[in-house]
DNA sequence: GGAAGATGACAAG
DNA sequence: TTGTCCTCTTCCC
């Protein structure tokens, strides 16, 4: 299940498995088998992740354009394709691999100007080189919305999801109500370094891994514990158990219909 | 066997 | 804010 790092990872996964070589194309699931059939036997390019959008590039100037969702999830595998299981609406396969797309909020054949209508409307993304901190903190600073509502908007911050924003908000000791104006600016610099390192780390062992990755003084001296999701987590779906760093008991409460989670005595940084 | 939930995002009201 | 879509896994009966 998907935030940004899992694009990256899977871009490249894709980029050094497929790339530069003609593919086999198919939807066995159907629902993207025209597209499909227009690109089986093209040349792959190569594979580009902003934010929690995928672009695979075809010859010709043609993209296919993924977002998981919530659900979705693209697997590479070695050898011939098996028989499809389950729902796949996208398989491409060489003699000596393939990756299967399944449960995708989109899956279409794009152009290069849709391609750059994506990019413009998402905020920077901490994983791009490109990307500039400045960038989301004129929304972040002028915004009366919460935090924790801002971290997870996209136009604001490409990349970051439910996991991200609730370690990162720990990591810094913020209440996630505090609107983003009244936040300030340095902190927010020290967040997006903070989510730089986090989301590369990411990227390199494919898992959220927030206690590990330590370099805030809250994390020193702690018992990692391992989470359910195979990374290890200060507050994400910790509700109810005790707080790694105080004792205190993690809250959860639904935000933007989302779950939030975090250390009411730990994250107690209030605007002056 | 069925319901609920899950790292997301959008439209409608 | 609510409903909807996407698929799979886990839990409970």
């Amino acid at each position: 299940m998907p935030e940004g790092h899992t694009l990256h990872r899977l871009a490249g996964e894709i980029g050094a498995t497929f790339g530069r070589r003609r593919v086999r194309v198919s939807s066995p699931q159907g629902r993207f088998s025209d597209a499909a059939t227009l690109l089986d036997r093209a040349t792959l390019r190569g594979a580009e992740a902003a934010g929690k959008h995928l672009f695979v590039e075809f010859s010709g100037q043609r993209y296919v354009h993924v977002h998981l969702g919530l659900i979705g999830s693209f697997v590479l595998g070695t050898g011939t394709a098996p028989e499809p299981r389950g729902a796949v609406r996208l398989r491409f396969a060489t003699r000596s691999s393939y990756a299967d797309l399944r449960g995708p909020t989109v899956c279409e054949l794009i152009g290069p100007g849709e391609r750059a209508a994506v990019l413009d409307r998402l905020g920077p993304d901490p994983l791009r080189e490109d990307a500039d901190p400045e960038q989301a903190w004129r929304r972040i600073g002028r915004s009366r919305a919460p935090i924790a509502a801002l971290l997870m908007q996209q136009e604001v911050l490409a990349g970051v999801g439910n996991v991200y924003r609730a370690e990162l908000l720990f990591r810094h000791g913020i209440d996630p109500q505090t609107p983003g104006c009244r936040l300030d600016r340095q902190r927010w610099l020290l967040m997006w370094d903070d989510l730089v390192q986090l989301m590369r780390a990411g990227v390199a062992s494919g898992r959220i891994d927030t206690v590990r990755c330590a370099h805030t003084p809250e994390a020193m001296g702690r018992e990692p514990r391992v989470d359910d999701h195979g990374g290890e987590v200060y507050v994400y779906r910790r509700a109810g158990m005790p707080c790694w760093v105080c004792g205190e008991e993690v809250r959860t409460e639904v935000l933007a219909g989302r779950n939030l989670f975090w250390c009411p005595t730990c994250q107690d940084r209030r605007p002056a």
